[in-house]
DNA sequence: AATGAATGAGGGTTCATTCAT
DNA sequence: TATGAATGAACCCTCATTCAT
């Protein structure tokens, strides 16, 4: 339709990110071939030449959120004020993941229904929750890492579900009293 | 073959916990009319009679399920021996979810996946949250309740998601922590 | 489209002749849920309702055309005047399937074609191989049956690929020498 | 990998080869691009280039398959000693074809069923036919040849779809019955 | 109250074929 | 000469849902 082109380089990475649109906007169960073909422009016979499956498909998608997740994840962390209390990173982590980015959570919900069911998607958050980890272990005791790490994703989830807003002072203390004093 | 049940009362919640049954073993999407009504050894017919709508069948059995979890979540604490630290029932709780509740964890996450989209699942966990703070605070203080039952979400998430077993005094000393001395 | 009809009793036999119709004209390959639809003026729906698989289709197919040539074939031999050659009835059996049946010799090679490779089909054309022996066995010494059913086999086979017509003194010449003397 | 063949005269032939394999193990329908270049372990482009249509690929392969089928027929006829009863040529036939070749057996059929319904496949197997003749009518008399020739055709063909083996016996009695006393 | 028959709307996937390189 | 990229058309099959009984 779109003028005939033999080649698009970049195609493959455009639907991978239409992939992740649609799955946001009707679950995974939507996004089938046809759908995402539409969102992404691309004609159908387009989306099974990239992706024989629709489920290479799927954790083609879902790993490309998970790098997405972490960076953010990591560039909050990385991107403190020398001398800032890294426990309001964390705070901030919370926050950031809260508030815009409603889509991500949506997806991350997704790939959680999916990763208890399928190993597959199973290592995708193993790996991810590994760089998660390693990114806090800069700031903090390495044991400390996945149960602050625990905390947030129940933070974020919850706050994902509940109705009333946020309430940022109880999240720091509770963060605060997890960690505990700084060594330093 | 046909035994002929005439009245068969149970049926309805029969059909109930066979959905729940086959969400856990081929996710929402395989609970079809068919695959429950071949769980649950009923007719094709008997299912849209009980449940018009394939929705109406979903609601239903995730209705069932947050009352299970309710349960057994409020069992935990409500049976902790007189004199018994509190937070010691926070730390049996996540062992109980841990172990021998995979299929349940399946379908948890599976309910999460359709409560970030879909308002009428949204609401049961809403109700369902409410009843596990209400049962938290029998115990903690109200401010706290949100934060241990986030700490608990996340540390049951990930121990299904992760390969390594929990550590169990890891997690005793981080819900000593997060909740601090008790009151008492 | 054509009146709602709940409910159709001879719908599956009408199907089943279609399917032999289309696969006359277009090959089993040709022979799709959908053109097979069509043809038999069904719904698309309606098909896989009767045949869940495109395989118990054409089984269905096929093992009514195995009927229909045996009844044929059976026929001729049954009816021959009192006192009248058999070996006359085997000519017979030529000539009727050499014309104005080539529908069903088209249908004939498509099941041997199948059976070579597929089991199911292999066990069809044994069965009314049995038939037509049993047939046969009638007018003739059993250990001659098969020799008589092979002839008939590769002569009917023969005809509808060459070009020039039979020749029937030929026919009849190679049968009764193939038969030899009548016993009586 | 690529194993960079740049010429590679005999591409064409192995993918010929190639092509009957895959019919013998899936049918002329299973016989696509895609499954014979990779038995044939070719690229698929390589494949439009020296059949620009499926077609002509199947036909390149079955007219193959008729010239190796005659050679044989013709060999076991010429080979036979001097003095032996050209009888006993036709009773090898069948013993042969019945046995070992049940590869071409099946290619056979599958070559059958579209020569019925196909004008240009059906002018291989007359060609086919003439040849068998022509080498027949060198032991006997040609208005016998036809006979011999569908005798044998019914035969072989049988044989295979017959879980019972043959009994030689039989068939040499039925061969030197149809053929009656050599004129020599 | 309960159920089998029936169907239309897709959905995943395969594939012959085209074309630029 | 030779091949990888790309695509549109089907195809088989599944399923929610409707409806007559």
């Amino acid at each position: 339709m779109t003028r005939t082109r033999r080649t698009d380089p970049e195609r493959r990475e455009r639907i991978v990110e239409a992939v992740l649109d649609v799955i946001a906007e009707h679950g995974t169960q939507g996004a089938t071939y046809r759908s995402v073909a539409q969102a992404a422009d691309v004609p159908l016979g387009s989306m099974t030449y990239h992706f024989p499956t629709r489920d290479d498909m799927l954790l083609a998608a879902f790993a490309h959120l998970a790098d997405t997740m972490h960076s953010r994840f990591d560039q909050i962390l990385t991107t403190l004020p020398p001398g800032t209390d890294p426990r309001e990173g964390v705070v901030r982590i919370v926050v950031t993941q809260g508030d815009g980015h409603e889509r991500d959570m949506v997806l991350v919900a997704e790939l959680y229904a999916l990763a208890v069911r399928d190993p597959r998607y199973r290592e995708l958050i193993q790996h991810w929750m590994l760089r998660s980890r390693t990114s806090l272990e800069r700031h903090f005791p390495a044991e400390l890492a996945p149960m602050i790490d625990a905390l947030l994703e129940g933070l974020v989830l919850h706050s994902h579900i509940s109705t009333e807003p946020f309430d940022l002072d109880r999240v720091r203390q509770a963060v605060h009293r997890l960690v505990g004093p700084l060594p330093s």
